[in-house]
DNA sequence: TAAATAAAAGATAAAATTGTCTTTTATAGA
DNA sequence: TCTATAAAAGACAATTTTATCTTTTATTTA
């Protein structure tokens, strides 16, 4: 469904955010340890997160991650999604063509787009702060 | 969501339903272009769909690929996907983590859950013998 | 100001997916 | 039986994605 890239950088602002709770920053080998990504690719794609704003870094001593407290209900996974892999999954045809519309459907367009519609809705109304609670309390998970 | 071979895949199927008034067959050559892809890599992935007997074929002169008649109401578009991309778009984790489950959920399991149940349904629900009327009534479109 | 730290940036490499080409095998028809 | 046809099979190539490594830049602190 997602790249692999997306799923790392899901994962990854999502323990960001569960570490921010005062102004403090994580670096980028306790957050590839904690959900168990490759330290060098998760740093490319953090790389891409800190430059749609979805993330904050600072570099040097005490430098790292993070996210700004008051962004954790603003952040939805859909912006992250779209930051890495693009609005792709939103609008792609599911059958390949270039150029399905409603004017011009595949044979499973308007099947497909009740599905879409569902991952679009879930992605865009799923905030950051939402999810962090489940992974502080121990309740869900972000490896193994 | 799908994989560019399974598009192909599910199009070519497709294209090849409609074509089996009686027991007609249709050349590689024909179902590559009526469904704009490339042809050698159509072969190989007809090849996976006739060993997975979704697809007929038969070699030599007036040979090419059908569908039975009898299987137009039987064959689904979730057993293309099944034969080519395996069911990982119905069961894989939506951020990857290799062992999640309602034990051990990732952070989005339960909403994601939803969408692949969604997913799997519309696949599981979607026949051949469906697709294809609307094709052969100029409705929908298998390429452009 | 110098040293240590950590992210950014860029080059490189491995793996998977997508796509092509050639040879082989099976079948129909002359 | 021989030839033409068309799919099957296998080798090969290009592209994209995933992953790694090295150098540079920015920041803190001694």
């Amino acid at each position: 469904m997602f790249s692999k890239s997306c799923e790392y950088g899901i994962r990854a602002t999502i323990f960001i955010a569960t570490q921010c709770y005062n102004e403090t920053k994580v670096g980028l080998k306790e957050i590839a340890q904690e959900i168990d990504s490759p330290m060098p690719f998760t740093a490319k794609i953090l790389q891409v997160l800190v430059k749609n704003d979805i993330i904050k870094s600072s570099k040097g001593v005490g430098g790292g991650f993070m996210v700004l407290k008051e962004d954790l209900a603003l952040i939805t996974l859909s912006k992250i999604v779209v930051a890495i892999d693009g609005d792709s999954v939103f609008l792609r045809c599911g059958l390949g063509l270039s150029n399905c519309s409603e004017d011009h459907p595949c044979p499973i367009h308007e099947k497909f787009k009740f599905v879409k519609q569902d991952l679009a809705f879930m992605l865009e109304n799923t905030t950051l702060e939402e999810v962090s609670i489940g992974i502080k309390k121990g309740i869900t998970f972000l490896k193994y």
